[in-house]
DNA sequence: TTGCTCCTCACGTCACGTGAGGTGGC
DNA sequence: TTGCTCCTCACGTCACGTGAGGTGGC
């Protein structure tokens, strides 16, 4: 008989594994964005297994979009429901997939006008005050397209 | 003679084309992020120019990727330094252009790994485990992808 | 006078970060 | 015993947000 591996890990594999600080992994569970973590016997040092990670990988993605900690964990909270929580969950995914569209048509733009500035102060190093006025008249219609809702 | 046209705006008119919140116009400026805005003669309220527009959406664009208030006021700062700052500030658009290039890689993964999920949970509705398994590994792989810094 | 926007100042908040002081396992 | 990582708890911090209370212009 083959028995399963179950790997485990420390709250510091568990950071590196999923790029968030430590901190931030006892301040998540301790605000119920995930479940609480087991500890070990007599330690009481946190041990994190593949599920624990998988979940953090989650929730270190829907936080790197700006989620809010609430929203996270209303997003968490349905896990558990199985397919009845589909449609739900399915529906939380789609606005973030919405979210994560719109964040990278800004980051486009920002790229843009980043490069126009960069196009700007070359040319006020090389004394071309004609092409500087020019490209600084670009930046200002790009720049038009940047006031959105940022953030 | 024509006398050259110059806009002026109120806060409420510089946070709508920012996409800026007026307490944040205001907060910038109180801590040197941005250069004191005249005011009114009586009023005593801020009256933005032009200007003052330009380097509010600048600095709207650094705000949106994650720079610190620290950082932005730096940038700033330079700016009234004319032509001999300007392999300077070269230098700082490349590092904001290189963490935007950052961003767009890690929005790219993340919404790969929303769209798996979605597939994911579309396989749990339907009532196929196995498809759902399958999906699940897909996404662990992935996931390791994403486990770079964040933010 | 009545709304309207704006003002300052102080305090609140959100999402963590940072010690202080202490404990378990090689 | 000595480091090492981990623990909790409390307080700090960063970037704003939110009133409270007040004032100027149509």
């Amino acid at each position: 008989v083959t028995t399963t591996r179950q790997r485990s890990y420390t709250i510091k594999e568990a950071a590196t594994l999923t790029g968030l600080p430590a901190s931030t992994l006892r301040y998540y569970e301790s605000i119920g964005v995930i479940a609480p973590v087991s500890r070990g016997a007599s330690s009481g040092h946190r041990v994190y297994d593949e599920a624990d990670l998988e979940q953090l990988m989650w929730v270190a993605c829907l936080a790197a979009t700006g989620m809010s900690v609430a929203d996270m964990r209303r997003y968490v909270a349905n896990r558990d429901l199985g397919a009845a929580a589909a449609p739900d969950q399915i529906a939380l995914l789609a606005a973030q997939q919405e979210r994560l569209r719109h964040e990278a048509e800004q980051i486009v733009l920002r790229q843009r006008y980043v490069a126009l500035k960069i196009d700007y102060w070359g040319a006020v190093r090389d004394g071309d005050p004609q092409r500087a006025e020019q490209i600084a008249a670009e930046a200002a219609t790009l720049a038009d397209a940047l006031k959105q809702t940022p953030r």
